[in-house]
RNA sequence: UGGGGUGUCGCCAAGUGGCUAAGGCAACGGGUUUUGAUCCCGUCAUUCGGAGGUUCGAGUCCUCCCACCCCAGCCA
């Protein structure tokens, strides 16, 4: 707990309230509506949760807040846990889900009712509406408000048992129509659903709103910290008003912190979903996706979302985080563990003069230049290698500081091996260089060129007869825009027509052949990669890139 | 024009009336380097949305003003 960082102000709370003994044990709890994928926005309310937890010696909850049957599914509800275990958390006991607890809601609302405290409505939605008022103006009573309490008895038990048709009835709390507050003017506890739910089945034609859920829950589960994003600040009153007004067994307290904005991408779960149904991406775990799920299979960590999310204040603020500032943890993660490996994306051939045919040196190279524990690697040098396209010119007027590559007539240093020296070069009918004829430096592996020998930098090679073929996948931003759908516009009108672009015919080192699945690599000088789970095939690796590497040469423009 | 919130460097933020306004990201210099990566060093707010006021002393307290976000689902 004490690791030298600012507490942010739910810590502050918390630690005072273990001190005055307002509480003995944190409870918290991560409460999603399995409605849909989580997302880098749900990494932080999770990081949060589950690390308050954690850090005062508390327990955090998985609750399901399922008291909509119109779109759950268990699909998500699966994918959620799958999610938040990828992450690193364990809930504590059981996984919990709101639709547990819907015949003591039932129960509650029965005795709201007896208390004269809640009522059946027969306005229909839009009267609802005009009889609620505006934000200016205070709302007018409901004309079924007053009604005797046996009659919303009996109307509630029809309600449950599938009598009364949709959108005709709902029982409403009796708080206060005149309130400044528009979520005190008689808020819905229960409305008519005839449709069977996810794990109740048909039990049930009359679901609980959030809102007479939500603070239930959580005093039956003894949340003590139930923390929540800022829209839901104005409905704290209300989340009081039921821990005061029903015999529930604690008392939780609600805390709102600013839910994570991202730029350059979306963390809406309509959004999402939209991109999704619209086919805009390939699935909820699309590498282009903000879920969690198209995070992992892009080849992010969950080290690596747990470190931005930590490094992310908890506050009432409602800002925008920069996209660089959790690429820079996706790249810390990946810098500190990823094989390096030498992938060329696109190929040109170089065939090296003073090599013998048909002859393979085997050359060794380390996994990682600093840390040995992870081994080394094998890589066969033949006549015959491929390097990248863009690693060669003829310009010859190219100077050192410009272009540290390979140029006709001088030298640059194979990585792991050899300093070559491009002597010629091989042109086809239209005048495109197809091959590159060059000479090795003998003895330059692991050793320094004789004197007047410079290399101009050190590029990436492969066997040009021992290699693996790949695919590669390069991704950038979803959108174009920083803030897609500002203005009113469609978020949709944004979308990065260039968000993917498929290589094929790359040329990796043997050593990718045998790719583990869950193994990050480093293609030296490209980026960051990880075998795509879905389209890999044992003889084909098809690779994601999560992230290109740093580049402040490519920034200048030159 | 009602209610609830928020405003500190390009972005995220610490700061809880008294040493020279933390830190991270980004950016920009320089060094190391068989990855134009990593790493290392350095630069980067006389000023805290604005204006008044209280105080020996204010980003922190008071007053007024301005800007932005959320709320009128039988969504969560």
């Amino acid at each position: 707990m004490d690791d030298g960082k600012p507490q942010n102000f739910i810590q502050q709370i918390i630690r005072q309230d273990l001190e005055e003994g307002v509480v003995s044990r944190v409870v918290t709890r991560f409460p999603p509506e399995p409605n849909g994928y989580l997302h880098i926005g749900h990494a932080k309310s999770i990081c949060l949760n589950f690390g308050l937890a954690e850090q005062f010696d508390g327990v955090c909850n998985l609750r399901f807040d399922d008291t909509n049957p119109e779109r759950e599914e268990d699909e998500y509800v699966r994918a959620i846990q799958q999610d938040v275990r990828w992450l690193g958390y364990q809930w504590h006991g059981e996984v919990r889900f709101a639709s547990d607890y819907f015949d003591q809601f039932y129960a509650w609302a029965v005795l709201l009712i007896e208390q004269g405290k809640a009522y059946v409505c027969e306005l229909s939605a839009e009267q609802t509406r005009e009889y609620r008022g505006t934000l200016t103006e205070p709302g007018r009573n409901s004309p079924y408000r007053d009604r005797p309490v046996e009659e919303s008895l009996v109307l509630l038990e029809k309600m449950r048992d599938g009598e009364i048709e949709e959108g005709k009835m709902v029982l409403r709390a009796k708080i206060d129509m005149a309130s400044p507050n528009i979520n005190l003017r008689d808020p819905v506890l229960y409305r008519i659903k005839r449709r069977p739910h996810h794990r109740t089945g048909d039990k049930w034609n009359i679901y609980p709103s959030y809102d007479f859920s939500h603070g239930q829950e959580d005093a039956i589960e003894g949340v003590t910290h139930s923390i929540c994003t800022l829209e839901f600040e104005d409905h704290r009153p209300l989340y009081e008003w039921f821990i005061e007004n029903l015999p529930v067994p604690g008392k939780p307290r609600q805390y709102e912190f600013g839910r994570l904005n991202l730029n350059y991408t979306v963390t809406s779960k309509r959004k999402l979903k939209q991109l999704v149904d619209e086919r805009h991406v390939d699935g909820w775990d699309d590498p282009r996706m903000p879920t969690i799920s198209g995070l992992r299979r892009r080849g992010v960590t969950p080290a690596a979302i747990r470190n931005f999310c930590d490094s992310l204040a908890v506050a009432k603020t409602d800002g925008t985080v920069d996209m660089a500032q959790f690429e820079h943890f996706i790249r810390d993660d990946l810098n500190a563990n990823a094989h390096r490996a030498m992938c060329v994306l696109d190929p040109l051939k170089v065939v090296l003069s003073n090599v013998a045919e048909g002859e393979t040196e085997m050359l060794t190279a380390p996994a990682h230049p600093n840390r040995d524990d992870l081994g080394t690697r094998q890589l066969p040098f033949t006549r015959e290698i491929y390097i990248d396209r863009a690693d060669f010119s003829d310009d010859t007027a190219l100077s050192r500081k410009k272009f540290k590559r390979l140029v006709l007539g001088d030298y640059v240093r194979l990585r792991a091996a050899y300093v070559i020296r491009a002597d010629d070069l091989v042109r086809d009918g239209e005048g495109n260089i197809v091959e590159i004829q060059a000479s090795i430096v003998p003895g330059t592996v692991g050793e320094d060129p004789p004197e007047g020998i410079k290399p101009r930098g050190v590029i990436h090679w492969v066997s040009a007869t021992e290699n693996v073929e790949c695919e590669v996948r390069l991704y950038d931003r979803l959108f174009l825009e920083p803030s897609p759908g500002a203005g009113g516009r469609n978020f949709l009108d944004s979308v990065n027509p260039d968000s993917l672009v498929i290589k094929t015919g790359c040329k990796g080192e043997i050593g990718l052949a045998e790719t583990e699945r869950d193994r990050h690599y480093q293609f030296e000088r490209e980026g960051y990669f990880y075998p795509d789970s879905r389209y890999s095939d044992a003889g084909r690796p098809v690779f994601n890139q999560t992230i290109g590497l740093k580049d402040n040469w490519a920034k200048g423009g030159n």
